[in-house]
DNA sequence: GTTCGCAGTCGATGATACCGAGTGCTAACG
DNA sequence: CGTTAGCACTCGGTATCATCGACTGCGAAC
């Protein structure tokens, strides 16, 4: 445990670190809010902070920096998410007041208003697709051989495939096999429908049959669609090249950074900080995640992620924001 | 116009320039195929390139980097696009052997693969909305004032848009609607469709209103859907961190790549380096791009961004052999 | 026209000195 | 006994300077 002033000279160090990106030094926060001491005295606090391993000095007579278990201190200690600016609270606002229609379009301007409100690289994974029940499936033909097979699902979302037919088909084949699908998989969720057993003069059916084998396909992976934007933000963060290029490859491989977010969520965290996350490329990140629930149902995830040295409250409050209000607007109708 | 050796020169530097990205010396290239002088005649030709304004001295003792007009003659008297080293074509061969179903995950697919077989950034636009054909129009209840429209384009597109009902609507209702937009739509294109002038009971039908209209909003605007991918490879092939920000920047205004592309279609280019692609960010970049057709049809366009310093002939022969294939993959079924 | 030889240019590298921000420690202070 | 003032010390960053070496440009020789 920490006294109240070692406390506060943490705190003070981890802003201002955040704030400048340079070492801090004893006499930068000797009038620090809470602080208020001689820098002498701070000296000698940020020594045993130091000890204890919430600072770090990268050289003998430099300032300090915050290490993990600084920033990890400092965030379990924010009092609240903190406050958004009247500017981002205004945006989120007209954001959500114009917001309108397609899913995936919502959740893909979602995306970006984060990484505009943050500055950092934002992600929204949308909801799921083999849990949300079948509404409708239809075959259309488009070419002789050619055919596509929609299925639209409660949540809004709209699984499609297309199917290489062996022989030509009119579209009265085509039809008849719609209400066949219809029947099997209507009611059901994607996955239990995809596995059905199919029995009577429906097997015999070269389109069902197609039509069932390519839901199969994915319906185990499909984690719901990923959308990731603000990566430009990243440059700006980070002064190594190679870094840069680094967390830019880990965000390429969607599955990588949505098992992370997953993951983080099922430990009840919404921070992750540099090893935390367990990625290596990302030691020297920081990754924020909220849930965003519709009908009091979590059926999706919203993060930020960013350098270690992240604006943690604004993040927070952009984060967690950013979840309610996507959730009430997605649960609205 | 340049004699045979200044030519070769001239080639031999952006060859290896394009390796090393080091400025050429004369003494590196005296050896090189169709050149064999030694390094004093290679420099006086050197100063004539220079002078002529297809080389650069960064100051006055270093070797040469090539002007963007170097680059521009170097492309404009390359031999045909350059052929594909055995594993690139094998990777490409693989990839088409088992690319399968649904157009949007294979032009995703698509741009992944170029930008593997590139190492560059890679973009690839799909067919565009508003010209293909409606094959069929339905509308699917979600909720009791929620439904989604879904329309089936000849090119396999799937348009959908949430229709938010003022009134609870059942089934019944929705299923006489898609019949009614059915009746409107199907056959037409979708620009054409959504801008119908409606008479008799339909046009009573708040469904059918809301579907038309929620048409209209984005038909215009809608240009095909944009896939990026391979954006840290920009991370290796810059060194400034700025640079690469301004460049992700620019591509995540996808409608400003997209444009770029298609006025490079437009004026009949294939390569565009630096200042020729009229965007200031991208001074020191360039980009190969090539249309690809559908039963002869230019329906899209695929592309790559990197440095000004590409490899030009292999990004020029990936570019044309995915988008070769990828049409005569497209145009089979 | 080509090549050789050579003086000259200029960035890169490394040594050296210096500055200054910042520390740790000791002694004084209240 | 916690706090502070004072001070010696450390060490990265910057500037200066010399050296090195990869080049060039050019005049003279081939």
């Amino acid at each position: 445990m920490l006294d109240e002033r070692k406390a506060n000279i943490l705190k003070a160090v981890v802003k201002e670190y955040i704030a400048t990106a340079q070492p801090v030094g004893s006499s930068h926060i000797a009038n620090a809010p809470g602080v208020n001491v001689s820098s002498a005295t701070v000296r000698n606090d940020m020594a045993a902070l130091d000890h204890e391993g919430y600072l770090h000095q990268p050289h003998t007579s430099s300032g300090r920096i915050p290490t993990e278990k600084g920033y990890r201190w400092f965030v379990d200690h924010l009092n609240g998410p903190g406050a958004l600016g009247a500017a981002e609270a205004q945006q989120i606002r007209a954001f959500f007041a114009k917001a309108h229609g397609e899913l995936e379009q919502m959740l893909r301007d979602t995306s970006k208003l984060l990484s505009n409100l943050t500055r950092y690289a934002a992600v929204v994974v949308g909801p799921p697709h083999k849990e949300a029940i079948v509404r409708s499936v239809q075959v259309v033909g488009l070419s002789p051989r050619l055919a596509l097979l929609v299925a639209v699902l409660s949540n809004g979302v709209v699984e499609k495939r297309t199917l290489e037919l062996v022989s030509d088909t009119d579209d009265a084949a085509l039809t008849a096999a719609s209400v066949r699908l219809s029947e099997i998989l209507v009611g059901q969720t994607l996955e239990a429908g995809a596995r059905a057993e199919v029995t009577g003069p429906a097997a015999q059916d070269e389109v069902v049959q197609l039509g069932l084998e390519s839901l199969k396909v994915d319906v185990d992976a499909d984690d719901g669609e990923v959308y990731t934007s603000g990566t430009s933000g990243l440059a700006q963060a980070f002064d190594a090249v190679a870094q840069v290029g680094e967390v830019l490859r880990l965000l390429e491989q969607q599955y990588v950074v949505v098992s992370l977010m997953k993951d983080l969520l099922d430990r009840g965290l919404s921070v992750a900080i540099g090893t935390e996350t367990g990625l290596e490329p990302l030691a020297e990140c920081a990754v924020v995640v909220a849930p965003y629930q519709i009908d009091g149902e979590p059926v999706g995830t919203i993060g930020v992620l960013g350098p270690a040295r992240m604006d943690y409250p604004q993040a927070l409050a952009a984060v967690s924001t950013v979840s309610r209000r996507l959730g009430a607007r997605l649960s609205e109708a």
